[in-house]
DNA sequence: ATCACTATTGATAATGAATATCATTATCTT
DNA sequence: AAGATAATGATATTCATTATCAATAGTGAT
């Protein structure tokens, strides 16, 4: 017997999370919303929920980096360009035929790509 | 005035801990090297200084996955592949000419290159 | 070898991100 | 409106990592 399709419900708390992270320019992290977010009353446990609902979803988009996870509202596949000295990051498209280059074969089945450029920008130069 | 070199100085500790990431072949994390040196008596804050250090030095290679720093023998420039299911992790060359593909301009000077390739791996489907 | 200097260690406390728990609340379907 | 249950918020907990600090041990000079 399959699996019930458990029904995702629209609560302010989850539009209003959606919405911050669609508005977002610097690629939050789930404090940073919960800080955009502070006079909502919306609870760290529920920030942290949601965001992982609509990554799920496939809503937003997510990666990792300094160990901590951080949040797109660019869900088209894209790289990523950080300076290691501020942590600033920005996005950049993935250089066009890159997935011609995946080591796909038989056997391994390739769906994604996480790319990051890692430098130092003008600011820190 | 020149901040003074502080020099690094060999222990067995260190020794032991490089010579365990060398040897290992599954991408360790901190956790994974303290448990394979456990008779050595090695505290785990050595096990993460260490680490750090010989990254810092160039002895070897680090990458974050899963919320967790990841080691690797290698220093030389790779790509991996993960599978999302069981979490595994191999080593692949870097597609020929990606340094080319940089998006380098004089905004930023690029000098390392983070890819991972995500899929499901053949054990796993 | 011994000395003096100080980097390193180990035990452990502390931090910070993320998840688990659970009683209460709010959505959705009928 | 009512029943079923997904979602919330407060908070405890887990887990990876870093900070603290007294004790230890490399290292270079004598």
């Amino acid at each position: 017997m399959i699996h019930k399709q458990k029904v995702r419900r629209s609560t302010r708390q989850r539009r209003l999370i959606l919405d911050a992270v669609k508005d977002s320019l610097n690629h939050p992290s789930a404090s940073d919303i919960y800080a955009t977010l502070a006079d909502s009353g919306i609870g760290i446990a529920t920030i942290y929920r949601q965001l992982s609902a609509l990554v799920e979803d496939g809503e937003i988009g997510s990666f990792e980096y300094q160990g901590e996870v951080r949040y797109d509202p660019i869900v088209q596949p894209h790289a990523h360009i950080v300076c290691s000295k501020c942590d600033k990051i920005w996005d950049v498209a993935l250089p066009k035929g890159i997935n011609n280059l995946a080591p796909t074969n038989d056997s391994f089945e390739n769906f994604d790509v996480d790319l990051t450029w890692k430098g130092v920008c003008n600011d820190c130069r």
